[in-house]
DNA sequence: TCGACAGTTTGACAATTATCTAACTATCGA
DNA sequence: TCGATAGTTAGATAATTGTCAAACTGTCGA
């Protein structure tokens, strides 16, 4: 069985879900094979500035739903499909 | 298979369930027999005047994720698990 | 070492929204 | 019919947040 999360980070998690272009972030990434794509993918989908996107990501972070790793100048972004299940989990419960 | 939603519909959704207090709304509705409650008892629950709960009221049923029966003075808000259920499927594809 | 590049942080601004009060509509019982 | 009660609507306010520009940090290649 997954993970039971508490109130706060399943509204974490539902905040992070509600903003649309997050939604389509988290859609793009696991869409590629093996569930990781690199930041400059994103902005070349995305018409905002680096700035906005490093914020997006950072709540998708915070919420536990992408890990993102750097290697040298590079980042990869993951989805991390346990929290999102575990989020499901929960609401499937409702 | 459930009704496919368009990315519009979601994002509503995904904003009705990122209010805390709405999510313990629709938990709260969940939890009784038959997946229906009274507004009255809604607002035994919530500290909060009637217009604040008209309002998530609303947002809830603009997201179909609850419907409401007007009979006489009172009104039954009854879970609607499709809608739900629609959602939690898009999520699980992603 | 230096410049270019990837991403972050900070501060500001605009849009959204959760909440309240007050006034409203509608229904029921006396 | 009147008063009380259930819920709605409108308008105001405060908090949150998506966005940008500008300045910053860290890394690589020349």
């Amino acid at each position: 069985m997954a993970v039971k999360l508490a109130d706060k980070d399943i509204a974490r998690i539902a905040r992070a879900l509600a903003e649309p272009r997050r939604f389509q972030i988290l859609k793009e990434i696991g869409a590629t094979k093996g569930g990781v794509v690199s930041c400059g993918e994103l902005r070349d989908h995305h018409k905002v500035t680096a700035a906005t996107l490093s914020h997006h990501l950072k709540e998708l972070e915070t919420a536990g739903l992408v890990e993102t790793t750097k290697t040298g100048k590079f980042m990869t972004i993951a989805l991390n499909r346990g929290v999102l299940d575990a989020y499901l989990a929960q609401l499937q419960k409702i």
